[in-house]
Formats: C-alpha cells, structure tokens, sequence
DNA sequence: ATACTATTCAAGCGAATTATTGAATAGTAT
DNA sequence: ATACTATTCAATAATTCGCTTGAATAGTAT
C-alpha cells in the first residue's frame, strides 16, 4: 500500500527520503518554539541581549532550567552566546526569528480566542484612547508629538516609525529622562495584540507622563504606505553567521554517525 | 544598582500572570508544528483540500495516526475540517498558517545547514541552470516562454509573477496538457531553498517538455520590485472550479441539499 | 596557586507524545 | 432496515520532555 504510491509516483521524489529528511530538521525548530517557557525566553531575548540568570530570573525558573532551554534553542540555531568577563550573554541569532515570533504572534491572536481573552483582561480599566494612523502623522509632521518604538530593538532596526526613537520596553523605565515632560509621547509596538505600548503607557502615564499609543503597530503603519525607515547602517550580520561555523561541524559529523 | 532593576518587578505586569497564559496559548501552535509528520501534512493539505486518507497516503502513515495528527492541527486552529459526501477534507485554517510555514521554511534552510546538505544531494546532478530574473522578465515581454506557478494554490493567490499560470506541483501531471511543447516552460516557487520548482522541472523534462525554473522564487522577485499580480476573488473561483471539477460536481450538489 | 562565579552537565522522575492496534461512530448506499 | 465507508476513539508500549537536585566545568579575581 505504501509501494501504490511509490509506484504510482504521483510526482515527486520529495515524498520519499529527502522530505522526511528536511520535515525532520524544520521540526528541530518548531520543537524548540514548542515550550511555553522557551517562547518566554525568546521574547525577553529578543528585548536585548541577557545572561542566563537574568534571563531564568525573569522568566520565573531555576537557572539550570533556564540554560537548559537555552542551549535547546542554540542547538536549533535560534539564539548565540558572547563571552562577556564571565558571563555568557544571549542574543537571537537571526533576524529571521524576529519574522518566525512575530508571524506566530499574530497567529495566535487571530486564531486563538483566549489570547484575546486574556488581553482583554489585562487590559481591562487599563487601556486608554489610542491616537490613529492619520492623526499622528499630521502630529509628527507639525512635530507636536515624541514617538517612541518600543520594541525589542532587532525590530527596530528592521524598519520603524519616520523619526521614532528605539526605546525597549525593558529600558524605557531607566530612560525617561530622554523624554519630554510637555509634549505627548506616543508609544508603539506590532500591532493591535501586542501589549509592549500598552505597557510602556501605563509607565509613562504613572511617571507623569502624556501618553498614548498608536492604534495598530509598525505592520499596519507599513501596511498603509507612510513613511517609514530602516537601519540599513547597523552592520551586525557579519558577525552573525560566521559563529556557527563551529558547531555545524558538529552538528553534521554527529548526524552522519546516526 | 542591577540587583535593583532585576528585583524591583516595575515595569510589566505582563511578566507575571498573563503572561504565562499567552506563552502557554502560543505554545499551544507551535506544538502542533513541532512535529515533522504534522508539518508534512500541513503541506500537503497547503497544496490543496485532502481527505484523511489521501493525507495518511501521501505522508506514508496509517490513516488512524494521521486522524489523531490532524485533530491535533485542528485543536490548534491551524486546520479546517469540510464534510464532503463521506468524506473529511482538510483545508488550512488560515492565509497566516502559510505565512508561518515560510517564514519557517526560509529560517530552516537560513539556519540549519543540513537542510542545505540534503537538498544539494537530492539535487545532485538533477539541478539544470536556472534563467535569471531579468532574463524571465525580457522573456515574458516578448512571450517567448510559459510560466507556471508551482506553489500550493494559497500562495499563489496571495502574490503572483504577472502572466503566470497556476499550476501546483500535485496537479502538474495531469494537466500537462495545458503546456505548450514548443516554447520552454519556467516553473519558479518559494525561492532557492524550495525544492517544488526542481521537481516540477524534472517532471516535466520526463515528458519531453523544456523546462527551466526560475533562480529564487517569489519572494525574490517581489523583493525586486518585478511585475507581479494577485489574485481576485474572480480568478480564484475560476481556478477553483477549473481543477476541481469533479469534486466540485459533488460539492455543488451535497450543498444544495443542504 | 586559591577562591569565587556563572554556567553547564548528569541523573532521576512524573507527565506528555508518538505510532500501533483494534474497536466504535457517523454518515452513505442498496 | 443492512451493509459499507471514512473517520475517530481508546488502550498500549516506547520514547521524549520538563523540571529538580546536586555536582562538575570554565572562566575571573585575589
């Protein structure tokens, strides 16, 4: 039965040997995104780079938990390590898992009710008027308005906001002096399931601030054709891939063994 | 000073509570991808509605095994279920699943380089020179040449090479009649690290066609600002119904009933 | 050198996952 | 009604996963 369909080679030698091969190896990846505290992990990354005990820290578990998983998603390739004095610090290794986050990010915000559920929640009594696409476009043209991107910076740097400035959420708190006290500074971040400008608000706001977000994130922003930037400067990919060199060496010689 | 800003929990209280829920809800898909049978499926039901034992067929397993597969996808919100007379067809939840499964493929063939190893030996002496994109598009302007499409019918609505003919890689055989067998066919897909355009080629060169695929596939040629079209409601019904006839004879029949 | 720190390794245990088998269900056809 | 089909359910055994604990390693600082 299963010869039927070799034999009748419907059309393509992918269903045999090679496929299970390369569905084998993309699973190496989903496997990785497949745990909750690993998606945690990633996302606290992707905010900028952190060791292993700030990052089990924050991610509420042991630190041989925390490296645990982490050297899971670095054997998937999704995340590198530097030395730095004596600690080993963590950052995403492709912007690419950026595109794969974010992609699931959205996903499950359309897909899956409880997230908004549990949104709505957070959100409740907590979110204020957001300012619209139009608005805050004539506002920064009249330069009447500071916006602030505070997504982790990769996505920054993928492209933003015309005249946003890239504050993390994680920094904003230790950064507020960068900001004006008399003008409105609107926050935004991915979209209308992202909560980082619906946090960043909330701080701003408790610090005595004028804040809002933007309805909406960077997609929508690109989406409608206004006017946008990248960093093109930022020349970190160099680097980037050269590290792994070493251990796809690895990598092959223990996979021929099997 | 960093023991304080570690501690002090401030910034979000999205760290805490809500945050595990939507870590668990997101973990939730990417579970359901973290298998490579899974993700074997998701690609055949991508190239087009299957029922559970086309489906059990095609990824080379028992149909009872590829039922509980599909549940699970389906748990997820990834899959669709449709009743069809006595049959169960399985149809992608969403354009975003597509989105998810490429961003996922072109991180796999980025980051994992066995991927690259396994299809150079599938390629191995298979791969025939590729045409470059400005060659494709002078060769499109003076009509020298048919191009088809042979992504899952999804993608190809969602973004097309202008003037290319839907053709997904399952169906290429049986319509080998729409080609012409004078001018040369180029068949093109996701991009260089998508095997559907090889195969289609090989195919194709079988039967006696010429053929070549394009070098990189859509994204690229997007990237490059080349022209590019997508489909219409209009057209999709159209090639909808062109290919489907026979189940659709059914389709239309068991839905008046209803 | 020695002590110290951050991180990783290793063993163990309960829970979850996979594929298999055989039976049950819900539709369809006669 | 009865037989039939496609699909799902239920029980299983082997495997893997996730977290904990306690020890080992590789750098740094004195």
């Amino acid at each position: 039965m299963n010869n039927m369909k070799a034999n009748n080679m419907k059309t393509c030698s992918i269903e045999n040997a090679p496929a299970e091969t390369i569905y084998r190896q993309c699973s190496r990846i989903t496997k990785a995104l497949s745990s909750p505290k690993r998606l945690q992990l990633l996302e606290l990354i992707a905010q900028g780079g952190k060791n292993v005990e700030e990052l089990a820290k924050a991610a509420n578990t042991s630190v041989a938990n925390a490296s645990q998983h982490l050297q899971l998603l670095h054997n998937a390739c999704l995340v590198r390590t530097r030395r730095q004095g004596n600690k080993i610090f963590y950052t995403l290794a492709d912007e690419e898992v950026v595109a794969i986050l974010n992609t699931l990010w959205r996903l499950a915000g359309k897909q899956l009710v409880e997230i908004e559920h549990v949104i709505g929640e957070y959100l409740n009594g907590k979110r204020f008027e957001a300012i619209s696409q139009p608005e805050l476009l004539e506002r920064i043209s009249s330069a009447q308005v500071t916006v602030i991107d505070v997504r982790p910076r990769e996505e920054f740097w993928a492209g933003h906001i015309a005249t946003a400035h890239s504050i993390p959420l994680d920094e904003l708190e230790t950064r507020l002096e960068e900001l004006p006290d008399n003008t409105e500074v609107i926050a935004y971040c991915r979209g209308p399931y992202c909560l980082l400008a619906d946090q960043a608000v909330e701080l701003l706001r408790n610090k005595g601030f004028k804040a809002r977000r933007l309805e909406g994130g960077m997609p929508e922003w690109k989406l409608a054709k206004l006017p946008a930037a990248d960093g093109n400067s930022d020349n970190r990919e160099i680097e980037k891939l050269k590290t792994n060199s070493k251990r796809t060496v690895h990598m092959i010689k223990s996979q021929v063994k099997e």
